[in-house]
DNA sequence: CGTGTTTGACCAGCGC
DNA sequence: GCGCTGGTCAAACACG
């Protein structure tokens, strides 16, 4: 399938009314719409008014950019995607007899920069999946992430949030660059198991392949990080603390898609329909993050007074 | 000293 | 049965 003629409109509307879009929205209407952030603007002078909107069409213009970057990781994920299917089908010569049962030969799943849940339903939207019964791919539970990391990033470390433990390294016969083995540093409750390793094709792209489900809360919950903290007292490995929306680090970001699980496709699995959907989660994962919101809120309402206070100084 | 990482040894599955 | 390969174990080591 090609993704290049059929790229999805990815603008993430954050606003929490998305019957509106934010830039023909009379500057009355705001109030309602930061009532959701905590803030209530009911008060504020009709200038401030008027720096809201600007502020709001300032926000507009880098939800453009933004915009336009995830377009280009699409494109960049469409050809990366063909060079990945034309391996494949250079490899299915060679293993005809094969017929790729192995899970581990799944390439047709969707680019995540990072995510969160090994067993995110998204990943198991791949052709060969829908091939097999249902509860073969619900009781294997394997998914497979691409990160590209930074060209000097040597390491083998895919920060999704959760805390591993690595338990093994070995050179694969089709990989020169070391597999990595990690289980879940909630082992033996939690069952989960990571390898990491290097793309042939692309060196600076990590494949991390999950297996297993997470049976415990995501460590940046309070109750998951209490947890965590008990389980290992010294904060070596950890990923990422706090929100994992925020707390990440410029090269990547953290979406829970498991706290809005995507309805079951039938049918059409692997088209537009997947990327409309991973962008809606991704939106709704932004607004619904409390944590998130509260920092849109503070960094909007401290632009404000800053705003003001270089005004009147 | 406790915890995580490294790395060689070991084991199981598979094809021949 | 043998060899190959991927996955796991566990002792040694490093680090804070």
């Amino acid at each position: 399938m090609d993704y290049s003629s059929s790229l999805v409109d990815v603008s993430l509307d954050l606003n929490l009314n998305p019957l509106r879009r934010n830039d023909d929205r009379p500057a009355s209407a705001l109030s309602a719409n930061f009532m959701g952030l905590g803030i209530s603007v009911s008060s504020v002078k009709e200038e401030e008014a008027g720096a809201l909107v600007e502020e709001l069409n300032r926000v507009s213009a880098e939800n453009k950019k933004l915009t336009e970057m995830l377009t280009v990781m699409c494109e960049n994920y469409t050809a990366l995607r063909n060079q990945l299917m034309d391996h494949m089908a250079r490899n299915s010569k060679r293993k005809s007899d094969s017929t790729t049962t192995n899970n581990n030969d799944n390439y047709n799943l969707p680019l995540a920069t990072n995510n969160n849940n090994g067993a995110s339903e998204s990943s198991s939207t791949d052709e060969e999946s829908f091939k097999r019964p249902r509860e073969e791919v619900i009781k294997a539970k394997i998914s497979r992430v691409y990160v590209r990391t930074e060209p000097s990033d040597t390491g083998l470390i895919v920060k999704d949030g959760y805390q591993w433990r690595k338990y093994g390294q070995k050179v694969t016969r089709d990989n020169p660059c070391p597999r990595a083995y990690f289980k879940c540093s909630f082992a033996p409750s939690c069952p989960v198991k990571k390898k990491v390793q290097r793309s042939v094709e692309d060196q600076s792209v990590v494949v991390a392949t999950y297996e297993g489900e997470h049976n415990h809360p995501h460590p940046s919950t309070p109750e998951a990080a209490a947890a965590a903290a008990t389980a290992s007292s010294s904060g070596r490995g950890l990923a990422i603390a706090g929100s994992p929306s925020l707390a990440a680090g410029p090269a990547t970001m953290t979406l829970d898609l498991t706290k809005s699980k995507p309805k079951p496709l039938a049918g059409g699995i692997d088209g537009p329909e997947i990327q409309q959907l991973l962008v809606e989660q991704m939106a709704t994962s932004l607004t619904k993050d409390p944590n998130f919101t509260a920092a849109l809120a503070a960094a909007i309402s401290g632009r404000m007074l800053q705003r003001n206070r270089s005004e009147r100084w």
